[in-house]
DNA sequence: ATTTTCTCCTGCATGC
DNA sequence: TGCATGCAGGAGAAAA
């Protein structure tokens, strides 16, 4: 499931194929997406050079210099730079096929995610307008006293909280797990009720937690794969996620999980209070 | 204003 | 073996 880690591997991968390439044509075989995509893409972004490709959140920004195309992997979306002749599978729903024979092909079995295009500054994008600050960004913007400062008054559990994009962007529900572990905070406290001694703990774990996942690649459960088709090794640090009834790394009690919001909580009850 | 629930979708695991 | 059921979750939209 693409969270920050898998976006940015995937950006890292397919930069350095389009920068500077030119954009041929855009092949849609199924617009109906998490939006639809754009009528008439194609000659949209015909004769088009790709600038560069950026990272806001989870969208990537492809910038043509007078429009950019915004991408979300959505919860199984996948991008790879392939030669373009490459035959088609049932989920490769959107190809942007550049000049040089290559094509970037988006696969998105569960269709969350998206194809958008904005001839507007893409952080003026209604999606993107009110989007937390980047966890890994180094303005400052983000750190333990903006999470203790946005959360006075919160109710909602801290998983939740730190899982919203307009608090913070990029971390979904198995680093939001993650992170709560290495910071010893339990999930499912409430977001306004922990000191700002704690949220500087996690804002560090976040950040580490994203950090070395980016550093393997991401992490692979079912469908990740990056530019070049190959997974992810984070799965094999994970402390908590998807380990209900195995041993806490740490301390050797059971991680529990618990499911809120129709989302698996997991956490140890030993090492996060 | 904030929080919760619903919704989109398919693949895979589970159980009768 | 086959079918129904449930679960996974990013995040906007709607409801509470």
């Amino acid at each position: 499931m693409p969270e920050l880690p898998e976006v940015e591997t995937t950006r890292r991968g397919i930069a350095p194929l389009l920068e500077g390439k030119r954009i041929k044509t855009a092949i849609v075989r199924q617009s109906k997406l998490r939006w639809p995509v754009p009528r008439g893409l194609a000659r949209t972004l015909s004769g088009r050079k790709i600038e560069s490709v950026s990272r806001r959140g989870k969208y990537l920004l492809i910038n043509t210099g007078n429009g950019h195309l915004i991408l979300h992997l959505g919860m199984s979306g996948s991008l790879r730079v392939i030669p373009a002749d490459t035959p088609a599978s049932p989920h490769d729903h959107v190809d942007i096929v550049l000049q040089d024979g290559q094509c970037l092909r988006l696969r998105d079995p569960r269709r969350f995610g998206a194809v958008l295009w904005t001839t507007n500054e893409p952080q003026r994008h209604k999606l993107l307008a009110s989007l937390g600050p980047e966890p890994l960004a180094d303005d400052g913007d983000f750190s333990g006293e903006y999470l203790f400062t946005r959360s006075r008054g919160r109710s909602r559990q801290v998983r939740d909280f730190i899982m919203d994009s307009h608090i913070v962007v990029g971390v979904g529900n198995i680093y939001a797990n993650e992170a709560l572990f290495r910071a010893g905070i339990d999930p499912r406290r409430a977001a306004g009720r922990i000191s700002r001694t704690r949220y500087d703990r996690l804002a560090a774990a976040i950040r580490e937690i994203l950090t070395a996942a980016i550093r393997v690649g991401g992490t692979t459960l079912r469908d990740f794969s990056d530019a070049r088709g190959d997974p992810g090794y984070f799965q094999q640090t994970l402390m908590v996620y998807g380990r209900e009834g195995e041993a806490c790394k740490v301390c050797g009690a059971t991680v529990r999980r618990v499911v809120s919001g129709n989302r698996s909580v997991f956490f140890c009850g030993h090492c996060q209070r």
